[in-house]
Parts: structure tokens; sequence; C-alpha cells
DNA sequence: TTTCACTATTCGAATTTTCGAATAATAAGC
DNA sequence: GCTTATTATTCGAAAATTCGAATAGTGAAA
């Protein structure tokens, strides 16, 4: 039996006083109102009403459950809405998970907009590359660089991140100015970019006239955060492919020094990924929208 | 939906973790576990547990649902126990009518030991031979005198009131003794007991040997009370069939006298009176036995 | 990498519930 | 006292739900 039906009937029947006018008002046959409370009373061994054709009363067992009932209800009825109305009013926490630079230049300067809108909704960024468990710490999407590797997850395209070739001004004039992919490879350090969940190092590509070389340098130090990258491009321990947004100052003042420019590098692109719910609450929602009109904003590549 | 049902199973996946646990403990199937929380999720639009084939986890709507759900389910079961506590240990308020001479004379007398046994039921009795409206005003029986009009009431037959013949031993000093049924009828006066809901006086019935003698004779007085009718015949307003229950002290006394010994009035049959509720509460039930075993130690008619 | 053990989901048959119309019953009005 | 308007209940067809078995998917171990 379906309780809880049957205690939304009797309760409408109390206070209609009349199974048809319960009927009509929760928009179920009479029929079904009939069955839920014989039903009912069946359920709790005990007569509710005490009814002839013409008049309905409640007994004084049925007055006790009405109470208590009508409360249970209401309560029910409450809880749903709250739901509902995280729906529209999207609130509560939102676990992010994205890299550091993501973070530090684009997501927490604009995150003034973002609060001003929602807010209710509380934004948990998680700084790391490493993969997640979407389920057990309950990351509701996060902000990746490259496709990812998990088919399961919906990745969701957002942007283009260019990367530029450059070193530090002290390391150039301490070791030279290289001429070619090929010198690098072989007269030069790098700074390294590891990628833990791959357990390797992502080699620099030199892109030209349809020619590719990989370039995968000598390095004495290898990080696998964006602004720890920077940090040791600065310090002059050798050459890298850095994103170009998170340099542009560096270079203005001279510090970092583009090198083989006339090689292009890859772009990385940037997606939002999040597990593949039936429902995507709306707070998710919202906040994906955000993110995807923001980082619509960064330049195109070759473009700064 | 049976959507108590769902946040059952949904409260039961939560605190095993599981739902075949869940399954097995509230013994339903899988599949079943499947549906309803399926349901639930698409009822209130949100994602309730995050699950792969091998672990279910808790998202954080779910969470949130998950504590007013089992508040709210654990009200309903209480709610549930209560009535059926109720139906094992009898409590609240009991309806009863009957006329005031059973009440005085056995019920109220006797009553104490009906609350020792159920302290916590209330005994609300009526005082009228007034026909009642047994659902308006939620009698749950009644003590009657003769069969009941009403074909759709359940009685029950538990005991026979004798009748005597008597009269005050001044209305006979005054009036002399009669001779016979007629002449009861032709020169003496009767105290006259009415019906009300009949609209008419009960004649007094005179048997002998197979013959039956109706006798409806003058009255100056006329009620519908056991009690006063006892009181008026003491007063000399004349003869009577009165219950020989109470009048055992007054004729003992001299005060009563009997009047036509030879020949011997009706006896009313007792019935407790109750509507056809299916579910007979406990409350009732037991009170009408109470009532049934006190009624049976009245002593036959005739052997007063 | 492959296998294996375990778990949620899907699927079709069977049961239950729902629905609209017909029926039975009651209390008021004439 | 009879008729009528109104109301709860019953009934059979239709829809939904439940159930047990089979399936598909997952994560750990070999």
């Amino acid at each position: 039996m379906d309780q809880l039906s049957a205690m939304r009937a009797f309760v409408r029947v109390v206070e209609t006083g009349n199974f048809t006018r319960a009927a009509d008002s929760l928009q179920m046959p009479k029929a079904t109102v009939t069955n839920l409370i014989q039903n009912l009373e069946k359920h709790l061994q005990t007569k509710l009403l005490n009814r002839t054709t013409r008049r309905v009363i409640v007994t004084t067992d049925g007055a006790l459950y009405y109470e208590r009932a009508a409360q249970i209800v209401s309560e029910v009825d409450e809880l749903d809405a709250s739901l509902a109305q995280a729906q529209n009013n999207p609130g509560g926490r939102l676990r992010v998970e994205m890299s550091g630079a993501f973070a530090d230049w684009f997501v927490i300067p604009a995150l003034g907009g973002f609060y001003e809108k929602y807010p209710d909704i509380q934004i948990d960024i998680g700084i790391g590359d490493r993969t997640v468990d979407y389920l057990a710490e309950n990351v509701d999407c996060a902000l990746r660089g490259g496709a990812p590797a998990d088919q399961s997850l919906i990745a969701r395209r957002v942007a283009e991140v260019g990367l530029m070739t450059c070193a530090a001004a002290s390391y150039l004039k301490r070791a030279g100015i290289p001429e070619s992919p090929a010198d690098v490879q072989a007269n030069h350090h790098c700074v390294s970019y590891f990628v833990a969940a791959k357990g390797r190092t992502n080699p620099m590509t030199f892109r030209k006239d349809g020619e590719e070389i990989l370039v995968d340098g000598r390095y004495h130090c290898s990080v696998n955060d964006a602004r720890s990258y920077v940090a040791a491009v600065l310090a002059g321990h050798g050459i890298a492919q850095v994103p170009d947004f998170m340099v542009r100052e560096e270079l203005e003042r001279g510090d970092l020094v583009p090198v083989l420019a006339e090689w292009s590098a890859d772009t990385i692109p940037l997606y939002i990924v999040y597990p593949p719910n039936r429902h995507l609450s709306n707070k998710v929602r919202v906040f994906v929208d955000w993110l995807v009109r923001l980082l619509a904003d960064i330049p195109a590549p070759g473009q700064s």
C-alpha cells in the first residue's frame, strides 16, 4: 500500500469532511480514495472514519491519527519543496577541481561576479592535477587541460590555451640562444612538466610548415603545477613551453625572452569535466555556464 | 510512486551503503529498490546517490535529504506503532450509552474493577433512553433493554431482567388490592413507562398458563427513567411492573408490596449494541467483555 | 593485462493498483 | 411516506508496479 498517499487522502477527507471533495482536490477518482482509506484502516487495524453514504465522521482514533498524519504529510511536502527550491535557487557547497594556475589567473579573480549572482553557493576549489575520485570526494566538476582519459565522464571543451616557448634572460645569457629544436635537445636544459596521472613528462612540441618535432630534453627540475613551472623558468632552470597568459608581464619586463619564435608550440584544449549524472544539479549547471562565459574571454592562442 | 517506500528504501541504502543489503533488510527484491530510488530521484529532480555497480556514495543533496527523510520515516513508524499499541494496551475515551438504572445499579458500582485492569481508559457514560446518533456523537456502544429497532446495529444479548408487579403499601391501602389484570385495567391507576423513541407507553403484561393479558391502564404519571419510575411507584402513584433488582430492599422493608403474584410479568432482554465497525477497537472489545461478565451475575428472573 | 567476484540494472511475467461507470444506500424535501 | 438528490462503495478493464532471473558493469587480485 502507498501509505503516504493513503495518509494524504485521509487528511484531505477529514479536512473536507467528504470523500468526493477530497478526491476532487487530490485529483484522483473517488474509488481510489475509498480504497486507500480502507487499506489504511486495515493496516492500522482501526476504524478511522465512520461513514454512511451521506456523512463522514471522524472516530476518536481517527482524530488522533489526523493530527500527526497531517503534520507528517506537510513535513514531506516541505522537504520535497526544499529540494525543488534548491534547484531553482541553487545553493550549498559546490566541489570543483582545477589546476592552481587557472584558479589564480581566471577563476578566483572573477569569482566575485559569481557570488553576486548566486550568493548561496559556496565553492570548494580543489587544486591539483591528480585524477580525483569524483564519486568518493563528491566532486561536482573539474577544469582540466587535455581530453580526459576516462570515457565515462562528460567533457565539454571551453577554451584553447596557447603555449609559448621561452626562457629566462639570465639563462639565455649563460647558456646561449638555441637555434633549432635539435639544439634545445642537444645543448640545453629544459624545465619539465610532468603529469602525475600519466607518470611521465610532457615533451615540448615544435611545429613549422607541417613539420613537428618533439623535444624531451634534459632537465634539472620537473614540476606538475603551472605556477611553479613558471617560477622554475624564471629562476633560469631552462627552456620551457609555458601558457602564454601566465607570462605576459614577464615578457614585457624582459625577465623572460621568447625562444625559437618561428616554431609554434602546441595548444592545450581546456575541458570542463563532470560525471554523467542523470540529473545534473542546477547548482553545477549555473557554475559551468558561468565558467564557460568566463573562459570564452581568454584570448585565442597567438593573439596575445 | 509510493514515496514513503521510496524514502524507506533510500534511507536504508544510505545506512547500509549498499542496494543489496538494503533490499535484504527491507525484504524486497533488489530490482524494487533500484526502481524506487530512480523514481524518487526523478520526483525530486536530483541525484541522491552516485553509484557504480560496486559502490554507492551519497551526494550532498542526498545527505541533506537523508537527514530529514530518516526522521520522517521514523515518525510514521512511531505513529503506526502508537495506534497498534493502543490496540494492545487500550486507552483513551470510551463513549457508552445506557439507562441511569443500569448505570447506578451495576456499572458504576463495579467500575472500580474495570479501572484497575485498564487504567488508561476513560469512560463517558451517557444516560438516557434516547436513540443517539452513534456516528455523530462517536458512541462506542450502548446497553439497551429490548432488541434495537435499527437492524444495522450489532446487538449482543447479555442478560434478562425480570419485572415484578407491585405497588406501594400506601397505595394499596388507599385503592385496594387488585384481584386480576382486568381489575387493574378497570379500577386502578398505574405508573407508566414510556419510550421516547417509540412515542408510546409500555403496557404491562400478565402471563399465566399460556394466557397473556396486556394492560394499558390509566395513569397520573409516566416517566422514561427506571429510577424515577420506581420513585413514582414508591410515592404511591399506582401499580407498576418494575425491574426486580431495583426494588429488593423496598419489598423487604414492606414499602412496596407484590401484586397479582400468580401472574408473571414479561422479562426484558438486555442487549449491548454497537455499530458494525469493520475493526472493532480493542478498547470497546475489552469493555464489552467486562460488561458481559458483570451482567452475567444478574440473578435470572424469578430467582430473586 | 586478464580474470574473477560482486553489485546495480534491465527485462518480461505476474500481481496489484488505479480508474470510470454502475450500484447501493441515505437523508432531506415535498 | 415517498421521491429525489447526493454520496460511498463495488466492479471489471486498463495501467502500473513488483518480482525473480538474466545482464552488464566495476574494481581488485592474479
